[in-house]
DNA sequence: CCGCATCCTATTGGATACTG
DNA sequence: CAGTATCCAATAGGATGCGG
């Protein structure tokens, strides 16, 4: 089980290192979508393909499938085929997917109780930003 | 305090739909340094600018500078300058940041827990993957 | 129904050099 | 010290159409 890294070698836990396996893990839910399905799926309950595309409005069939294939390959979702016709596709976070799942909903929880908060804060900094860039137009 | 969306409207609170306020959030975290800038400041002590380059081992200054300034405006970031000479500018999580931060936290400890799982995952899916496409050469 | 193949664009992020 | 300016590369993401 090595892993080829000791966080003792560089010098303490918060030390954020290019190549720190973290980053890896960082590196796989920064994808536009991965929290989402994420989110989706925390609760254990599979899901077809058709289901989240749905829940994920706006994602694309490609990129859908490239966001469910790095978090099979992470060993956060299993991907179950039953082979009827028509065929249906299952995906379902395993027990460390649904760990995962359940930290990223504790963000989004937060971040839904603080939209307005931010949004404040977002127009007064453009706001500030406008009026230090006096622009041309009236 | 009209944010101009009502989760009701669209059929519960756990519909990820293309305006959904809770998406300006994830994409604004999911910038690749984001996370790491949260977490490095997430216990409240400010930060200079080069000692952040220096823990976000990699990251460039026009990256780092455009990665704070989304968190300034996002309010989970304050911006201090010190008209001293060198220039000094301090950078300092608000309460807000400071919660990102810690939920944050939650994640990469999580992920470093769990490094080697998540890397034997990896390890066997490309194994499978590679015997599914038996390649040409020896 | 699931999702791959192809092609394409946009955005992000990085390298390098320079300034208040 | 703390950035900015410029240019460039990588890749993520998207549109469309077809295949099992």
């Amino acid at each position: 089980m090595d892993t080829g890294f000791d966080l003792r070698e560089h010098g303490g836990v918060d030390v954020f290192l290019r190549d720190c396996p973290t980053r890896a893990v960082l590196d796989v839910i920064a994808g536009k979508w991965t929290m989402l399905v994420l989110v989706a799926l925390a609760d254990g309950r599979p899901m077809r393909f058709a289901e989240l595309r749905r829940r994920l409005d706006g994602v694309t069939p490609k990129v859908l499938t490239q966001t469910l294939r790095a978090l099979e390959r992470e060993g956060l979702l299993t991907r179950t085929v039953y082979p009827t016709v028509p065929p249906r596709v299952e995906y379902r976070l395993t027990r460390l997917g649904q760990e995962a799942g359940g930290l990223v909903q504790r963000i989004t929880d937060w971040s839904q109780a603080n939209v307005a908060v931010m949004q404040a804060a977002r127009e007064e900094y453009d706001g500030r930003a406008a009026r230090q860039l006096p622009g041309a137009a009236s």
